[in-house]
RNA sequence: GCCAGCGUAGCUCAGCUGGUAGAGCUGCUGAUUUGUAAUCAGUCGGUCGGGGGUUCGAGUCCCUCCGCUGGCUCCA
């Protein structure tokens, strides 16, 4: 939108004739003729793009006209549509719109007395500019960059929807000595602690913590991951040994969900603010993204790859036979223009990598059929982490009701007591959520894998397959991320190591992810060629610390990388041909090198492996951090 | 986004009521060649988060912006 405005000592105008445009009901708003001594008077023109976010734009306009009123000391105000300051406008109808938005607004300042002139008419006017340098200021405003103002003013209807509404809180525990199901107050969490956790977390919602998670010193401390104050906030740098794991985590849960039969695809990450669906769907979750303007374009970054998937799907030839069928991408990246407060280390970011897999199913029964696969492949994702979590469900009443099978066998296949809430009505896209839930070292819960059943989005992205009479049907879709974001699995790998560091036990990774796998220091100098024999031999990240510091120094710089396996080199191993070995679990081994390799080989089972991004001379690598 | 706290060397931190910045670790140089969590000595390193203000004088007081942490909120 332009404006135009003009401090006056007198203003006029009559309506001369009707344009193209014209409205009776502007007449009966504004009347036909006016005029107003000293007063501001705007003119005003709502350009193409506007309607992309009315909200916005009238919240703005409203600011720039409050605060230059009350700059220039005045409380009459005149607002007058002048289609001539633009040319590139919009529809009459957002025009009008946005007119009746910002007069709603400025109204509410009860102290103002505003005059203002019809929308769609021809009108002669007269004006008397005082002259001052404040007195004729035009001003552009666009709706981007703005849009979290329409989450203040415009609350979306699921928002809320979610709001206000009621749920129950039941557990259920699988088949056995200690099954239960009902009221999730009524159960004894004596056995399981965390549940207990995610319980009161997700219910009263309050939590009491004055100290940082601890997995933030760790991630820099650890040379993993840093903030980078020189982007914007939520937004990491990745060092060397944390790029490793994150890829080698982004590895494994591609493969996972590739052998599960996801078909891996690659898509945009922004997309045209103004495509019809898109804003459909953008308008149930308005605030929060990103938008880029270009060449006067608006775009938003993807926030999950829902987006780039449908419309593929869309697009492509489906029938019965080819059902289920399944869509994969490891979103780099996903875009959450989170609240400022609600970042938080590694757990809530604003850019992040997550996998996201979309089947379409042909009915209820395989949608349930392939959730309940999924589930078990989200259980193998967390055991080959080595994390351990709480399930939660959440369901529309109706459907839990109607698919009281459904429930327990995703009970007993989690085999393990699971939260479940119960919504009375359905207020987003779906019916059935699967969460596993990690609950950190300050007792709060962090939602990694997901798998959801929803019944929305095949019709709004009109996504269809041809069933066996040959005719077009909606599918059900599943969205499932069986790991939820990489950097969240992270977050929890070292949240879970403080929790044991607190207990006083050693942390580690698991052996797959960790940076540096092996370790060779040698008890003198004098020992180097033994050394570098020994590191072609190891086909894992083994690395070698030459640097002229004592031995004890090197064994602690080891310890608190949380190096596996420390092997020292001296006489003895020289003579004897064999390894010193110290493993993570403090015992001192003496082993031939082909024991040790056989010791690890179980641990890689599954598992991918990607080399050493570092010197393996720890004397030519460079300090990251510390 | 709101409220509160914090921001001093690469890292962890000290610096009282305003008087012109300090330690340990790391790094570097040298000595030492070491047997399982810190060998000894020397040495480099700071527009005290950015900008503005008050003052003869600001790391210290005030304003503002940025960042981090906690709480609220939020988590499609």
């Amino acid at each position: 939108m332009r404006i135009l405005l003009i401090h006056a000592d007198r203003f006029s105008f009559r309506v001369t004739g009707e344009t193209s445009v014209a409205l009776s009901s502007e007449l009966d708003k504004a009347g036909s003729e006016g005029e107003v001594g000293e007063s501001l008077v705007v003119f005003m023109a709502a350009e193409k793009g506007d309607e992309t976010n009315i909200g916005s734009v009238a919240s703005q306009v409203t600011e720039e006209i409050l605060s230059l009123a009350l700059q220039i000391g005045t409380e009459n105000l005149v607002i007058y549509p002048y289609a001539h300051l633009s040319s590139s406008l919009s529809s009459p109808r957002v025009a009008v719109k946005l007119l009746d938005e910002i007069l709603t607004r400025l109204r509410s300042q009860n102290h103002l007395k505003i005059m203002r002139a019809p929308f769609g008419y021809y009108k002669a006017f007269e004006i008397s500019c005082k002259g001052h340098p404040l007195s004729e200021l035009a001003k552009t405003i666009t709706p981007s960059g703005r849009t979290e103002r329409i989450a203040d003013d415009e609350e979306s209807q699921a928002i809320k929807a979610e709001k206000t509404l009621e749920s129950q809180w039941i557990i259920q525990s699988p088949e056995g000595e200690f099954a239960y199901s009902g009221p999730a107050d009524g159960f004894s969490f004596a056995s399981r602690p965390n549940l207990e956790r995610l319980f009161r977390y997700e219910k009263s919602g309050s939590r009491i913590s004055d100290k940082a998670p601890p997995h933030i010193e760790l991630m820099r401390r650890m040379e993993l991951v840093d903030y980078e104050p020189g982007s914007d906030q939520g937004n990491f740098r990745w060092y060397p040994k944390g790029q490793l794991m994150k890829r080698l985590a982004e590895t494994y849960v591609s493969s996972l969900v590739t052998q599960h039969g996801g078909m891996q695809v690659e898509t945009p990450i922004m997309y045209d603010y103004q495509h019809p669906k898109l804003n459909l769907y953008l308008q149930r979750f308005p605030a929060r993204q990103y938008v880029l303007l270009s060449d006067e374009k608006e775009y938003f970054l993807r926030f999950a790859a829902c987006f780039g998937q449908y419309l593929i799907q869309h697009d492509m030839q489906i029938s019965h036979h080819h059902l289920p069928s399944k869509l994969y991408e490891l979103t780099h990246y996903s875009f959450r223009r989170e609240q400022s407060g609600e970042l938080a280390g590694l757990k809530r970011l604003r850019t992040f990598t997550m996998p996201d897999l979309h089947t379409l199913a042909k009915d209820m029964e395989q949608a349930k059929e392939e959730f309940i696969a999924q589930t078990d492949l989200a259980i193998q994702c967390m055991e080959g982490f080595g994390l351990d979590f709480e399930v939660a469900i959440r369901f529309v009443r109706d459907f839990a009701e109607q698919n009281q099978s459904f429930v327990e066998e995703i009970v007993s296949r989690c085999g393990r007591p699971a939260l479940i809430e119960l919504w009375e009505e359905r207020s987003f896209y779906f019916v059935a959520k699967l969460e596993f839930n990690f609950i950190d070292a300050l007792d709060k819960a962090a939602c990694l894998s997901t798998v959801q059943i929803d019944v929305e989005n095949p019709q709004r992205f009109d996504i269809t397959y041809i069933d066996d009479k040959g005719e077009k049907q909606y599918p059900f879709l599943l969205h499932a991320s069986i790991s939820g974001s990489i950097d969240r699995v992270l977050y929890a790998i070292l949240e879970s190591q403080a929790m044991r560091m607190k207990q006083g036990q050693k942390a580690s990774f698991p052996f797959w992810l960790a940076p540096v796998q092996l370790r060779i220091i040698p008890v003198s100098e004098k020992f180097g060629e033994a050394c570098k024999k020994i590191l072609d031999k190891v086909p894992y990240r083994i690395d070698y610390d030459d640097r002229d510091i004592s031995m004890g120094r090197k064994i602690r710089a080891a310890e608190r990388e949380w190096v596996p396996y420390i092997l020292v080199i001296g006489a003895k191993e020289v003579a004897e041909g064999c390894l010193n070995v110290r493993s993570r679990d403090g015992a001192q081994k003496k082993m031939a090198l082909s024991e040790l390799l056989t010791e690890i080989e179980p641990q890689m089972e599954g598992k991918p492996f990607l080399d050493l991004p570092l010197p393996q001379r720890l004397s030519r690598r460079p300090i990251f951090v510390g």
